[in-house]
DNA sequence: GCGGCAG
């Protein structure tokens, strides 16, 4: 339940530079989806069903969520990525494709499972059903979203009739919403929160259009600065750390007294002065983090 | 005016 949609829609609670005065950004359920938009919304008719879809988005990024409201008022829904969403959209081509080159439902050749055609995706932890099907009422795309195996799944079913109307009206959001950075965003880590005497540090993991960042702020009362570390570097930073912890708490083997630079000259390999030039610094276009200060 | 049997 980490990610996409907290289903709360509507929620009014917002809470700025959480994480900073709270230092509650590590594993904290009750700040999902706060912040959340929406940015787009359609409505199709399709038989006797509504569907919405919702382009909506919080601070983890963007997503669609696809609402079906069946005559007597029940409602279902799905969440996807929008890269999920732009895969489903291109799987209905093939279904719509397929379920017009289907003849008449022969009674006679019920299918097993009634399943006609099927294909599954996967975003993260999170696993699609699609499922062209067929019972006495007809047929229908029915798509179902699981997070565990076994676990609770929620299902749409589209009337396949219906399934054209639906991809266009999903390749409209997409194309509006889906296209630049905001295309793909894969789940990121929570941040975290670490408190060292009067200091905190706050280690925040972002996206921007150059990649993953890892931003360690150190904060004090009335005190900031932070860095950004791009997620390609983080083993350097480790190995560079490590190698300091390991030469400070053996001192007896390089000398009496401890830290005092003897062995360490080499420290890192000259890896601190890297060849790169530091593609974060300066850029102003990253998502909120949690802790920044806006 | 529906109504959709697991993963």
């Amino acid at each position: 339940m980490s990610d996409l949609g907290s289903g709360d829609e509507g929620s009014s609670s917002q809470k700025y530079h959480q994480g900073m005065e709270q230092g509650s950004s590590e594993y904290d359920p009750g700040q999902q989806g706060q912040v959340e938009q929406e940015l787009a919304t359609k409505m199709l008719q399709i038989q006797s069903k509504r569907f919405y879809l919702d382009v909506k988005q919080n601070r983890r990024g963007r997503f669609i969520k696809v609402a079906e409201i069946g005559a007597d008022g029940r409602r279902s829904q799905i969440f996807l990525a929008l890269s999920t969403a732009a895969e489903f959209r291109d799987h209905l081509s093939a279904f719509s494709d397929f379920y017009s080159s289907l003849g008449p439902p022969n009674p006679d050749n019920v299918p097993e499972d009634g399943k006609l055609k099927s294909e599954m995706m996967i975003k993260d932890n999170r696993r699609y059903y699609l499922d062209l099907k067929e019972n006495s009422r007809g047929r229908f795309l029915r798509v179902s979203q699981t997070i565990t195996r076994g676990g609770p799944r929620s299902q749409v079913a589209i009337p396949a009739q219906g399934m054209i109307e639906f991809r266009d009206a999903l390749t409209d959001l997409l194309d509006e919403f889906s296209t630049d950075e905001h295309a793909y965003k894969p789940d990121l880590p929570e941040g975290r929160h670490m408190h060292v005497d009067n200091k905190n540090f706050y280690f925040d993991i972002g996206q921007n259009n150059r990649g993953v960042y890892m931003r360690i702020s150190e904060v004090k009362t009335n005190f900031r600065t932070a860095i950004t570390v791009p997620e390609k570097s983080w083993p350097r930073f480790r190995d560079i750390l490590a190698d300091y912890c390991d030469k400070i708490k053996q001192p007896s083997t390089t000398g009496t007294v401890p830290g005092t630079g003897t062995g360490q000259a080499n420290v890192g390999g000259g890896g601190i002065s890297s060849d790169q030039p530091h593609p974060l610094v300066g850029n102003n276009t990253q998502q909120d983090t949690g802790t920044s200060l806006k």
